[in-house]
DNA sequence: TGTACATCAGTGAACGCGCGTTCACTGATGTAC
DNA sequence: TGTACATCAGTGAACGCGCGTTCACTGATGTAC
């Protein structure tokens, strides 16, 4: 040990985070190790369960806190139009580790036990809350719409980061932004 | 061994790859292991290797024995609402096993090595193909078209079956379902 | 028809490895008197 | 001010376990002469 001031343990703790946040959406949950995210995160295994008490409660506090960015982010967006472009782009195709964390791991989130599918839950919700107020929708109305059109823009992200084809990836990209653009359109008149 | 006919190998492979496919959409990737593969198939682990070079190659292979069913499926689907509320139901959302193997794994496929994904490209095409023959738009567009309604009801189901609450799931189900016959019609008249 | 050998499909034990988790220990800092 | 002890954050070796993969072996079937 260094020499370490208060409040270090809560800054490790959050370095920890931090690091898993980028293991698990760029390998997956089920790939990420423990050690290698310790590693990274400056430390050595042993460390881990000084600050959580086990994976499972890892995972989960990553999901929690990686949907927080996300919706603070999102919330930070003043037009629909770049709220969509921001997340449909290839710099976000390209990197998983910093993208949105639905898009890099649902299927996994799936499978997880009913806690952390419960976090990811709220933690959608919030998030999506903070799309459908780029809608001019009647409230109740928006959030369904603002759903369906982000189950949209993951599954274009999704399929365009699994193809080989950087053409194809583009042209994934650019279907998902017109087709975003549309459904908030139609919605606005009544559909 | 028990006695065996000719062409007992074939069978036995295909057997494998049922299994493996069925472990895989329901487990991931990274969480299936071979062993209760083998095990499920019937056979001990060492068998594994008189069929298939690696893991990896079992894999690729099973994503494209699985893309190719679902395509068959498709390719005897008469109506679009029909298609589309073949793939957006509860029963889909409660059948990751035996369901679509872009929602149970597309971000694991994504952090595959290249050849998979070249599969699981071609195998996608060939599925997208089936389904924008449904579509009523000009053949050039109709793939697009047919794209983004496919990623629009991957990400749909793939959250119906992340969150915990049955009844969201539901109405995530019906709001994809409403939006995806709403595209369908909005691109036959030009959008 | 009978014998010797080849082939085929699969068995099951073993390999090294990385996993999540535990734990005795270290050494710097804080507190009591 | 000095000494004794407690606490805090982290180290690093070890645990049992399951992983993908290898391999010597088995025993039923096919083929040659």
């Amino acid at each position: 040990m260094q020499q370490f001031e208060k409040g270090n343990k809560e800054r490790t703790r959050r370095r920890i985070l931090e690091v898993a946040s980028q293991h698990l959406r760029s390998k997956g949950i089920a790939a990420s190790g423990l050690a290698g995210i310790m590693t990274d995160a400056g430390l050595t295994n042993g460390a881990f369960y000084a600050h959580f008490q086990s994976k499972d409660v890892l995972v989960r506090e990553t999901l929690v806190e990686a949907l927080a960015d996300r919706r603070d982010a999102m919330s930070r967006e003043q037009a629909l139009e770049t709220a969509i472009r921001d997340y449909l782009n290839l710099d976000h195709v390209n990197d998983c580790a910093n993208g949105c964390p639905s898009a890099a791991l649902l299927p996994e989130i799936a499978r997880q036990p009913a806690p952390a599918r419960k976090a990811y839950e709220d933690g959608l919700q919030s998030y999506i809350s903070e799309l459908a107020r780029l809608l001019s929708d009647d409230k109740k109305k928006a959030h369904a719409t603002a759903l369906t059109m982000f189950a949209l823009m993951v599954g274009t992200l999704q399929i365009a980061r699994a193809v080989v084809d950087p053409g194809l990836a583009e042209k994934i990209i650019e279907g998902g932004i017109k087709t975003a653009l549309k459904l908030a359109l139609s919605q606005t008149d009544g559909g």
